[in-house]
DNA sequence: TTTCAGCTTGTTACATGTAACACTCATCAT
DNA sequence: ATGATGAGTGTTACATGTAACAAGCTGAAA
C-alpha cells in the first residue's frame, strides 16, 4: 500500500523556513514578520507567506497586532516562568503516562540521548540544548495523548525564543541532566508516579533557578 | 485617554461567526468547510474566510486534510477522554494558582454561577451546560497565566464538539455541581492544594463516567 | 523649539483571477 | 458484474490587484 504523495504546499515549506529562522535567532525576537518583503526573500506570492505568519501567530512563535502587522515573539522573565509552569503540568501527565507505553525502542532512544550528552559532555551549549529537547520530545511522543504531544511541543519551542533567558551554565546543564537520568530510570521501571514527579520536578526547579537567577541579578 | 478604535476585521467577524454556527451544531462535525461556499453565504471574499477556517484548524474546530478541505471536527470516545485527561492537568494546575489570586468580584461570579444553577435546578439542559462552562471559565481566567487560560479555553470549547458523547442525565450534573461546590469551597478559603486536587478529582471523575457509560452499552 | 498638516512609502486586508487538483458519475471494455 | 477511462464540477492553492491604513518625514506656522 503506498502512502499518497502529498507534495509540500508552498505555505508548509515556508511556514517550516520561517519557524526554523526564528528558532535559529536569524529572525530575532521583536523583528517586523513583512509578508510582501518575505515573499520577496522567498520567491514567492504573498498568499501563502501571508497564511504561514499566520500559522506563526498560532504556535505562539509571533504575535499580531491588528492592522499594524506580525513580529517574532518577544519573551521575558515570566513569559518564560508561564511556560516552564505549564509544562511541568502537562510534561508531568505525559511522563506518568509514557511510563506505562514506552516501547523498547523508545527506551533505547531515550537512553541514547543520555549516552549522547555525556559523550557531548558540556562542549557545546548548543548541541547540548538540542539534545535536551529531544529527550523531553521523545517522551511527550510516547505518551499516547496527540493532543498532549501537540502542546508540549508547542511550548517547548515557544520557550526557545526565551534566548538569553535559559540558563546554559555547565552547572546547570549538568543538574538537569541529572534529573533527565532520574526520570529516564522511573520510565524504565514503568513506575508511571515516579515518573510523573520526577519530570514535574526537573521542571519546576528549572524554573526556580531561572527565576532566582534573574531576579537576585 | 481613548481607546484605540480598532475596526473589527471581515476576518474576525467571520471566525466568530463560524465559531459560533458549529459550537451551536449548526455546522455538524464531518460538515466540510467550503470556502467559496461559506464566501457566497457571508456575502464576503473568499480571502477572510479562507483565513477564519484556516483559524478553526488551529483551534482545534476543525480539521484540515491537505488539498481536499478542511471538515468541522469529529470527536470520537478516545478524543474526548484525552480532552479529559489534558483538562484535568490543566485546570486542577488553574484551580491551584487561582486560589491565591481570586478578589472578591471572582468569588463572588463563581458564586453567582451555582446559585443560578441551583435556581435553573435541571430544568434546561443547555443553560445548566452553560452555567458549568463558565463555571471552569472564571477558574481559568483567574489562574495569572496566560497561556494556561487561553489552552484551558480552547480544550473546553473544543470538547463541545462531542455533542451525544457528553453526558445529559440530571443525575451527572447534579454530581458536577456537588463537586462544583466542593472546588468553591477550596478556593473561597485559598486553599491551592485542595483546590487543585479538587478539580483534578472532579474533571478525571467525569471522564470515568463518560468511559464507562460509553463502553458498557 | 514645538506642532501639525501634508506628502511619501510600505503594509495590511480584502478582492479576484486561475492552474492544478480531487471527487463524481457516466461510459465502455473486459 | 467489474474495473478502467474520461468528462464535468467544484475546490484548493497560489498569484496578483488595490483601497484603506499606519508610520515616518518634511516644512511651514505658531
Amino acid at each position: 500500500m503506498l502512502q499518497p504523495v502529498a507534495r509540500d504546499r508552498v505555505v508548509d515549506v515556508v511556514r517550516e523556513r520561517l519557524r526554523a529562522a526564528i528558532l535559529a535567532g536569524e529572525l530575532a525576537p521583536g523583528t517586523r514578520l513583512s509578508v510582501p518583503e518575505l515573499a520577496r526573500h522567498l520567491q514567492v506570492s504573498r498568499s501563502p507567506v501571508r497564511e504561514a505568519v499566520l500559522l506563526l501567530v498560532g504556535e505562539g512563535l509571533a504575535v499580531e497586532h491588528s492592522r499594524r502587522g506580525v513580529e517574532v515573539a518577544r519573551l521575558n522573565l515570566s513569559d518564560l516562568l508561564e511556560l516552564y509552569e505549564l509544562r511541568a503540568a502537562l510534561e508531568g501527565l505525559a511522563a506518568g503516562l509514557a511510563a506505562e507505553r514506552m516501547t523498547g525502542t523508545d527506551l533505547a532512544a531515550l537512553r541514547g540521548v543520555l549516552d549522547a550528552q555525556g559523550a557531548e559532555a558540556l562542549r557545546e551549549a548548543g548541541r547540548f540544548r538540542d539534545l535536551d529537547a529531544r529527550f523531553h520530545q521523545i517522551i511527550v511522543q510516547t505518551c499516547g495523548n496527540a493532543r498532549l504531544t501537540r502542546y508540549a511541543e508547542l511550548l517547548a519551542r515557544e520557550m526557545r525564543l526565551a534566548g538569553s533567558l535559559l540558563l546554559n551554565t555547565p552547572a546547570h546543564l549538568r543538574l538537569s541532566q541529572e534529573e533527565h537520568r532520574t526520570i529516564e530510570r522511573a520510565l524504565r521501571q514503568r513506575d508511571g508516579p515516579a515518573a510523573e514527579v520526577a519530570m514535574r520536578a526537573h521542571l519546576t526547579r528549572v524554573a526556580q533557578a531561572v527565576r532566582t537567577y534573574h531576579t537576585q541579578r
